[in-house]
DNA sequence: CGTCTATGTTGACACACGTCGAATCAACAG
DNA sequence: CTGTTGATTCGACGTGTGTCAACATAGACG
């Protein structure tokens, strides 16, 4: 592959409002399968700890050190966490020795907006 | 199968508030396995555009044939509205000719209130 | 440089999942 | 009772997914 510059085409999908209430209107193709995606991605019990895992640490991030005792290998927690960050849930930043990966907050409350105003509904 | 009365043991399971906040802690094993199993529920483009389709109709209930254009066969249809049913997140009935779906408000409040929380921490 | 620890990647495998056609069941019309 | 329409169940097929062992990469530390 070449070292050159990738296209900015290539960034992650923006963490626009992609989220349209549940109870509004029916979704259509596109809108729903971006938002499955999400779901998708939560979908996994191993996936739903490492979340939480790194949603309940101080500041909202955590070295994959501190969070990789949950029963599997180390390299299926790495795939893991990749699928998530995929999923725009977490982002990952190398500090030295130790990687450490945070929450995006705002992904979570679109989320959770969606599910509750169709609860209010 | 008899025709006596089943017993209450065998209602679908509680709709608990089985949610602890994502950021409180790292969630268990098993908080994970139950709570996975709803978001993987809504995991799949189909059940999305399937489940809006019934919270966003009049009533928050809709027949099958109201909904089932969207692009896959009819069984296809009624196996993601029974894994929607097995997930709580819709209950069936039917009354005469058509068997209506309707959304389990409590569920969704719960999952939305476990982002919410998780994003405002 | 060489080595050690921490993460990520690759390849392979078993299993689960989405999908469909055909058969089956349920309610209604004649 | 027979036929028709709506909905679920069954059986099968191809694809996707979670998992691991083995290998590769990135810093840190002598």
């Amino acid at each position: 592959m070449s070292n050159a510059k990738v296209l900015p085409l290539l960034e992650p999908e923006l963490v626009e409002p992609c989220c349209p209430p549940l109870t509004e209107r029916p979704l259509t193709a596109d809108e729903a399968d971006r938002t499955a995606k999400m779901f998708k991605a939560l979908g996994d019990p191993v996936r739903l700890r490492l979340f939480s895992a790194v949603a309940s640490h101080e500041g909202g991030e955590a070295c994959v050190c501190d969070i990789s005792d949950v029963g599997v290998s180390q390299p299926t927690v790495s795939h893991h966490l990749k699928k998530l960050k995929e999923a725009g849930l977490l982002s990952s930043e190398r500090r030295g020795t130790w990687v450490y990966y945070r929450v995006e907050p705002s992904v979570l409350a679109a989320m959770g907006q969606l599910l509750t105003k169709a609860a209010a509904a």
